[in-house]
DNA sequence: AGTCGCCGGAAGTCTACC
DNA sequence: GGTAGACTTCCGGCGACT
């Protein structure tokens, strides 16, 4: 069998992961496969390992660890084969020392187990107070899961060539970065008006947000099939006859599993910096105060999550209010695009989440 | 006056659950 | 199939700012 490269799979993850990263995270990072994976896009990518025990994770969870762990030690991961990281967590566990250097080789296996043992103490010591914490680990999970192409989810490593192969040709054919700063062509879309509101919203923001229309066509592509056949949520436009097509269609059957909710959604950000990339900021840690930097491109993330292309921040902000009866969400009077968390949130303290709850922490931190 | 973010009512969809 | 919860969409209004 031969050995496809590691760092390509990891990297087209992440590009797929975050399709519409940031402008400075795309623009500097060309569409190339490297060696290792940008430091941004791996930055960005899910590391959903780290939200659950060692023992439980998934294959994919594992390549995802390896990837971040042959990217900290600035490790060839042409020398490694997936053959090698086709392991599930609880195998995974059961390595030793020994084994793992047999497996991975004497640089990498050795890193390997430590940041195992690491990773299997914290979770053992970590003392979670409420069991929704843990709920939020699997929701973060899926949101991550459910954000990404199903590469991550779908790829098996008997397949991996072909479906990297097939990723590589359509990712070269598709991804434009010209679209960050290019109208995109309207046969991406099903539907005109679909995009225009979040261009539109996105140069009403105060702050520049080209990040907005970094959307792949690879993703435009998939939801030109999806909204096809989707219904859009929510009240109908008045007087738009355009849509009238799409709301005669059947009915979806599929019952989507549970979602991240949208304070989750905000929450995860918030607390995930490799995946903030300047979008949220904390304007006081301790008190749960935050304030979106890049409020459409937030937006435009819940809409890629809850698949509606027409997110805006001011529906996004709709949904935040009503968080404020649940207590969910508190209101911060005279401060624009602040919210702070309400005392029904959760998951977002730093002894919830076993960070070290410094003094002087508040504010400021990613 | 125009723009922007925020507010909250109203009406709608979608999904999970019973 | 019915229902509740969680949004989504639209809209009119408000205050701050330019």
């Amino acid at each position: 069998m031969s050995s496809p490269c590691l760092s390509s799979v990891l990297t087209h993850a992440n590009l797929t992961m975050y399709p519409t990263g940031p402008t400075d995270m795309l623009l500097h990072q060309p569409p190339t496969l490297q060696l290792s994976a940008p430091s941004h896009c791996s930055k960005a990518s899910a590391q959903s390992y780290r939200h659950s025990s060692p023992h439980c994770w998934s294959e994919d969870q594992v390549l995802e660890w390896i990837g971040d762990q042959v990217e900290n030690a600035k490790f060839d991961a042409n020398f490694l084969s997936l053959a090698c990281c086709a392991v599930n967590g609880s195998t995974l566990c059961q390595m030793k020392t020994d084994q793992m250097i047999g497996v991975f080789g004497p640089q990498l296996g050795p890193q390997l187990h430590q940041s195992l043992q690491d990773h299997k103490s914290k979770h053992e010591l970590q003392n979670l107070p409420e069991p929704e914490l843990n709920e939020t680990c699997q929701l973060l999970d899926n949101f991550l899961d459910n954000l990404s192409f199903p590469l991550l989810s779908t790829l098996r490593f008997g397949a991996v060539e072909d479906a990297v192969s097939k990723r590589e040709f359509d990712y070269q054919d598709d991804y434009d970065l010209s679209l960050a700063l290019e109208p995109m062509a309207p046969e991406y879309f099903s539907d005109g008006d679909y995009m225009s509101s979040s261009n539109e919203s996105a140069s009403n923001e105060s702050e520049p947000e080209l990040s907005c229309h970094l959307i792949s066509k690879v993703q435009i592509k998939l939801e030109k099939e999806e909204t096809q056949l989707k219904r859009p949520r929510g009240r109908p436009p008045k007087g738009n006859q355009e849509r009238s097509s799409i709301y005669n269609t059947p009915k979806k059957t599929k019952h989507a599993p549970r979602g991240t909710h949208l304070w989750e959604f905000i929450r995860d950000i918030l607390i995930h910096p490799e995946k903030n990339q300047g979008l949220m900021k904390w304007e006081d840690r301790h008190e749960g105060v935050f304030k979106f930097l890049k409020s459409e491109a937030v937006a435009q993330m819940w809409g890629q999550k809850k698949r509606n292309s027409s997110m805006t921040y001011e529906k996004l902000s709709r949904a935040m209010r009503y968080y404020y009866k649940r207590d969910i969400l508190e209101r911060v009077d005279g401060r624009r695009l602040v919210y702070k968390f309400g005392k029904n949130s959760s998951g977002w303290k730093m002894e919830e989440i076993g960070m070290p709850v410094l003094s002087h922490q508040a504010g400021g931190g990613l």
